[in-house]
DNA sequence: GCCGTTTTCGGCCCGACTGTTTTCAGTCG
């Protein structure tokens, strides 16, 4: 049982007892243990065998047991017995937006509907109409939310997201009337995968944005639209929100939609404690207004470090925060080179010194050229004959430059042994090589974690590129075991890479936490094989940062000098 | 079900919008 599936149980458990009109606050305390535990970088097989479950927040005596005997038996009696007493449709039923606990109870005692076709026919043939509190346009909404399950709502990654989002400014920015305009929500705190889009925005005339904002040509559907609030569909079923603010509240209204809900609940709770009640329009003591105009003069009144939309988890930032010891994580502007882009040597677009050109131009101080290796030949592999020609080919080109260092290096095949596809005395000719998995994805969890390890271990090897193999839409992950490559990592002193394409952003989030709170090294690499992917670095980047990684954790922060340093030690001893 | 510089009992973040009511419950974030 993985932290995710038992995360999973304890979400699951929530839902049923929510239909079941359960206490909300036992309901809310199923989904804290579960959110927690999804975040949670330890194993909870290692917590609970030192007996540190009650540890974790809002993990208690009792949920410690059911995680305990989850672990011990596979399953939870509670569960099981729950799970008895509720139709499975009834949880899918819960999924379909404006339809809640309440409703789903409510159709399921008076008419039976326990599952959403079921559902569909009632309130196609008019069945639903007259039960308490249901009329035409509850019906209405109820047939549109199923329409929306059907089409697939899931959760969309941040590239996408981020685009849509700037559509949306970019055009809201056009009126004059819009005086203030940001992201919030989980687009904000650059979550790698996002539900729907929040915008905030400051205006002269809220009923005017509005108006414009419902008529956005990208908007298919209007679901609600207030003075303050007002929510739109996409052609793509992608739900945008708009929050028009006072501009003395823009602060406070930020914060309180860039979230997370966690971070909003523990820091009103602080709030409290201290006598203050915080809002979406400001602090307040009692009637009075005390600030709120900008999110870092509402962390100062409360006496904490800015914190950073990407750490607003409730993980423990607000805590150090407080304390004034927040991580310093990076920020773009510390990246000093990419270091996994391709060239025409292999499968990419552009040469090598049309790269360098960019990445010079963008202020970089390096790139890393690392092409495929020879046996993948779907990927122009470079064979040796070519490497050869391609160091000589960096040579001459930093011969060139004063300011900036190509660094001549592969993108290396680990082969189904765990060997790599260059032999040792080329891999030595080369300033930077990063090991990967191409092949063999469906061999077994421990084969392939074996074949990274064993690369792990050839003092050659700098980084491990896309360390899991998750490809949004395509793949999971191949199974790996992460906490045993972490543990060899430290040993040799291998980095891994977070992954920058969109589609990869692997490591993710935890994982590169786990990483960096076990002390191994991390590495950015775009994957480029066009120029303008090197962009993707910024993506790249917000996982670092929700890592908490700080400039000493990512290798790119360093000069090249001390990289190269890092790697002679390892490939001396 | 969790949790404790008001507490081991009695709290638990807070407000907008909708659709149904005729003052409010449900849903959502």
């Amino acid at each position: 049982m993985t932290n995710q599936q038992i995360a999973k149980i304890f979400r699951e458990i929530a839902q049923i007892l929510s239909v079941k009109d359960e206490n909300p606050f036992r309901i809310r305390a199923y989904e804290k243990a579960a959110q927690n535990i999804e975040n949670l970088t330890q194993d909870l097989k290692e917590l609970a065998k030192t007996g540190k479950l009650t540890s974790i927040p809002g993990i208690g005596q009792d949920l410690a047991l059911k995680i305990k005997e989850i672990l011990e038996t596979g399953t939870l009696k509670y569960y099981e017995e729950l799970k008895k007493s509720t139709p499975p449709g009834l949880l899918k039923i819960l999924e379909i937006p404006s339809v809640g606990p309440k409703t789903a109870k409510l159709l399921y005692e008076k008419l039976n509907i326990d599952s959403i076709e079921k559902l569909e026919e009632f309130a196609k043939s008019g069945k639903l109409y007259g039960l308490p509190g249901i009329r035409e346009k509850t019906i209405e909404n109820i047939l549109k939310g199923i329409e929306l399950i059907k089409k697939g709502k899931e959760r969309m990654p941040l590239y996408k997201a981020l685009e849509i989002a700037s559509s949306f400014i970019d055009y809201l920015k056009s009126f004059s009337i819009v005086k203030k305009i940001s992201e919030a929500g989980s687009v904000r705190r650059r979550k790698d995968t996002i539900k729907d889009i929040d915008i905030l925005v400051v205006t002269s005339d809220p009923l005017k944005v509005s108006e414009e904002f419902v008529n956005f040509k990208k908007v298919k559907e209007i679901l609600a639209k207030g003075t303050t609030k007002s929510s739109v569909l996409t052609d793509e079923d992608i739900q945008v929100d708009l929050r028009v603010v006072d501009p003395e509240c823009f602060g406070s209204a930020l914060m309180y939609f860039t979230g997370s809900k966690a971070f909003n609940i523990k820091f009103r709770q602080l709030a409290l404690k201290s006598g203050y009640k915080v809002n979406e329009y400001g602090v307040f003591k009692g009637e009075k207004r005390v600030c709120g105009a900008t999110e870092e003069e509402i962390f100062d009144f409360f006496g904490m470090e800015y914190i950073l939309p990407e750490l607003r988890e409730d993980q423990g930032e607000i805590e150090l925060a407080l304390n004034k010891s927040l991580p310093k994580v990076i920020s773009f502007e510390d990246v000093k080179g990419d270091l996994h882009v391709h060239s025409k040597y292999s499968d990419g677009g552009y040469t090598i010194r049309e790269i360098a050109d960019f990445c010079r131009k963008l202020g970089f101080e390096y790139v890393a050229i690392c092409d495929h290796s020879q046996s993948l030949k779907v990927a122009g592999g470079v064979s040796i004959e070519n490497l050869l020609k391609k160091i000589e080919e960096v040579k001459k080109i930093n011969s060139e430059y004063k300011d900036f260092k190509v660094l001549c290096g592969a993108e290396v095949d680990i082969l189904n042994d765990g060997s790599l596809d260059y032999p040792q005395e080329i891999l030595e000719k080369l300033d930077l090589v990063i090991a990967a998995i191409h092949t063999g994805f469906k061999q077994s969890k421990s084969q392939l974690t074996q074949r990274i390890i064993k690369a792990c271990k050839n003092k050659y090897v700098d980084i491990i590129a896309h360390p899991t193999g998750r490809l949004w839409g395509q793949r999971e992950g191949y199974e790996i075991d992460l906490e045993e490559i972490i543990k060899v990592c430290l040993q040799t002193q291998t980095a891994l890479e977070i992954n920058c394409f969109p589609q990869r952003l692997d490591l993710n989030d935890i994982n590169a936490k786990k990483a960096v709170e076990s002390g191994v090294l991390l590495s950015l690499g775009t994957d480029a094989h066009i120029l303008d992917q090197i962009h993707f670095l910024e993506l790249g980047v917000s996982v670092a940062r929700r890592a908490w990684a700080t400039k000493e954790n990512v290798i790119n922060c360093w000069s090249w000098e001390k990289i190269k340093e890092w790697r002679q030690k390892r490939i001396k001893s």
